[in-house]
DNA sequence: CATACATGAATTTTT
DNA sequence: TTCATGTATG
């Protein structure tokens, strides 16, 4: 157990943010020398430590490059990064090195990439992209299969494990199976010269591990590594870190912030482990543990009722957040008979406050959390009867759906032909007769010549390495890619756009592909409306209609095909932001970690899903304390008002059976009042209370 | 026997 | 919401 020196017992009164930094915080900041740990409970203001210490170590003389900090999301990042502009301006933001661990790794390959193999233009698979891999690596079409092994090879690679490791690994047929695939994809990433995120992780750490100049080059290049979030890190990423600030210089060595909180680690059923956090004091005995315990988000009430449910486990850092932002409401327990019941009191809980704070309480005040996605259903059903407009996070966007990045992909092709991921994806998008063993030669040949793949494809040298009619079927490829962004570059307006796509899509046949690859011929027809939908949106954007983007009406110039390609990427990322609206929030309990609301409804939490069990496998005491820490995540995301609700009785087919409620609301204690008041006190206490009661009903009476 | 419709069950997600 | 399974009907 290790405990901090700065205890709230011991603890002065700490100012609060904006104001400056309290004991704890500026602790953490001007560590400088040595390895740190920051345990930041939630709330605590961590992002206020990271970016007042990016801050400090650019005042003790190191330059922004060589500040590193490493986050999960681009989201993350994108904050971080904006807090930091705010702090030290944007001259000196701008050159910092924020990034998520996946576009470091990325950085790392596209400087370095040679040493494991890869040529700079690397192309990055998304996860469709590898599931469709998969799915003919494996030679199956069941998809279900194939998302199998993705999983399970994306775990393995989480552990640093290869298909040779993988298949030593493997405990049953089904996973003997999933190495066997592994090692057919692996040989086809790097026939294609492409990564997938995982490889952005374990690529990088192979090649510090095997290049010492490289390694050096870029532990030179770094002189203090932040770490957000350090309680998600894989073991991969533990590596890679731990090598990024292992300096042989023994004075540069183990210059690093972790910054992270044991109890809100969620992520360990995709790899994240705990042993980071562990190893951590082990592997650098000066580490300096520094918990920051004050909580600047929520009320007495609400940290209390976190603090006792996360009491339950077994604890790797002392830590008790407390705030002083008073006591509060109690928290609320909610029990309901069943899902719709539910959802009708979480919508009352919302007219409720409403009703009293009047319009000065926001929807966007308002979350609903719930352990799986399913159980948005009832609350959606619900606000929309009641008219509240909500938001469901984490929802599959319009560009994220597959028939659109196929489309995506073969407009970035025409913009530029040497978008090898384009490339690629346009090229079996639908089949074509182009198989692996063609495009794997055709990558070979690029990666030696150091050309793009489209480039190769016209090389008069290729037909060395592949047939006649392989060679064949490549150049009518690209002569039909080239046809078209010409005939792209020439067509402006709605009208033409909209028929030279048209033509487009019915020359490559993608209705008849989207309706074979898919026994469903009702998805099927959605996805090709998918199509055409885009294709309208297209269109608009080709010519000089009025339009309507987020509630603003401009009229779109008269611009190419070729033009609105251009700026796809940029259109899409605004009309992804349709955020920031005054909504209610839907969302699941993972996706709301590091988020917050003024008025939480925490839903079902019932045994069985919150804790969360299923048929077939047995609750391990560390399952059960991920789902705790789940619980603790949940209770901490509200400031000031808290709901917990549980059903008594759930449906099962057609009668309600019975539903126990969940072993954390318990564990909440929630009649635990703040300082237990001396029982003579509480009598005078109540005795006043009751003679007002009286006094204001015989004023009623007498009016 | 095949297809259509209804019914019930459902981890969690980023890059 | 989606996905799979089961029943009823042609």
């Amino acid at each position: 157990m290790i405990r901090g020196p700065f205890h709230p017992a011991f603890m002065p009164a700490a100012l609060s943010p904006p104001v400056g930094l309290n004991p704890a915080q500026l602790q953490a900041v001007h560590h400088l020398d040595g390895p740190c740990l920051v345990v930041a409970g939630a709330g605590s203001g961590k992002t206020r430590v990271i970016t007042h210490k990016i801050a400090r170590l650019l005042q003790a003389g190191l330059e922004p490059g060589q500040i590193a900090a490493i986050t999960f999301t681009n989201k993350a990042a994108q904050e971080m990064r904006e807090r930091a502009k705010a702090l030290v301006g944007p001259r000196a933001a701008k050159d910092l090195a924020v990034s998520t661990f996946h576009s470091l790794g990325v950085r790392l390959l596209r400087e370095d990439g040679s040493a494991v193999g890869l040529k700079p233009e690397f192309s990055i698979l998304d996860s469709d992209d590898v599931l469709s891999l998969l799915r003919d690596a494996g030679a199956t079409t069941d998809a279900k299969l194939a998302r199998q092994w993705q999983w399970c090879i994306s775990l393995w690679k989480n552990q640093g494990l290869d298909s040779h490791g993988a298949a030593a690994a493997a405990q049953n047929d089904n996973e003997r199976v999933a190495a066997r695939v592994m090692k057919l994809f692996e040989e086809r990433l790097q026939a294609y010269q492409a990564v997938d995120f995982d490889d952005l992780i374990g690529l990088p750490l192979k090649l510090l591990q095997r290049d010492a100049t490289v390694r050096l080059k870029w532990q030179d290049r770094f002189h203090h590594v932040l770490v957000d979030e350090y309680q998600d890190t894989n073991a991969v990423q533990y590596e890679l870190m731990k090598l990024l600030v292992s300096h042989p210089d023994p004075r540069r060595a183990a210059r690093f912030t972790a910054v992270g909180d044991d109890d809100q680690s969620i992520y360990g059923w995709r790899g994240a482990t705990i042993d980071n956090l562990k190893r951590l004091p082990l592997e650098f005995p000066q580490l300096r543990v520094i918990p920051l315990e004050q909580n600047y988000r929520s009320t007495a009430a609400i940290l209390r009722a976190a603090n006792h449910v996360i009491a339950g486990n077994p604890k790797l850092f002392e830590k008790k957040l407390w705030s002083d932002l008073g006591e509060g409401e109690p928290v609320r327990l909610l029990e309901c008979d069943g899902e719709e019941h539910e959802a009708e009191r979480a919508v009352g809980f919302v007219q409720a406050l409403r009703g009293n704070g009047g319009p000065s309480i926001k929807l966007s005040d308002f979350a609903i959390l719930y352990r799986a996605n399913h159980q948005a259903r009832a609350f959606e059903q619900k606000l929309r009867a009641a008219q509240i407009p909500y938001k469901v996070s984490g929802g599959q966007s319009f560009f994220d759906k597959a028939e659109i990045k196929d489309l995506c992909a073969w407009l970035r092709l025409l913009v530029n032909q040497d978008d090898d991921p384009a490339f690629l994806r346009a090229i079996t998008t639908p089949k074509r007769g182009i198989g692996h063993q063609t495009l794997g030669k055709l990558g070979e040949f690029g990666s030696m010549w150091k050309t793009s793949l489209f480039e190769s494809l016209f090389a008069p040298s290729l037909g060395a390495v592949l047939p006649a009619k392989a060679v064949g079927s490549l150049h009518e490829f690209g002569r039909f890619v080239n046809d078209l962004a010409h005939k792209a570059g020439q067509t402006s307006g709605a009208e033409d756009a909209k028929a030279l796509l048209m033509e487009w899509l019915r020359e490559i046949g993608y209705e008849q592909h989207l309706f074979d690859g898919e026994d469903n011929e009702k998805l099927a027809t959605a996805r090709w409306a998918n199509v055409l939908d885009f294709v309208d949106w297209i269109g608009k954007r080709c010519g000089g209609e009025i339009d309507n983007l987020g509630g603003m009406t401009t009229e779109t110039p008269r611009r190419t095909v070729l033009e609105v390609a251009q700026t796809i990427s940029v259109i899409i990322s605004l009309a992804e932001r349709g955020d920031e609206q005054d909504v209610v929030t839907l969302s699941t309990l993972h996706a709301a970690k590091g988020l917050e609301w003024p008025h939480v409804v925490l839903a079902g939490v019932n045994e069985g899903l919150l804790p969360f069990k299923s048929e077939d496998d047995e609750m391990t005491p560390e399952r059960l304390e991920e789902e705790r820490r789940l619980m603790y995540v949940g209770i901490t995301r509200a400031r000031q008002t808290l709901a917990v609700s549980t059903l008594r009785r759930r449906k099962r087919g057609r009668e309600l059976v019975m539903a126990i409620p969940s072993r954390f609301i318990l564990e909440m204690k929630l009649h635990d009042t703040p300082n237990r008041e001396d029982p003579r006190e509480k009598l005078k206490r109540m005795r006043q209370e009751l003679a007002a009661k009286v006094a204001a009903s015989a004023k009623v009476e007498g009016a």
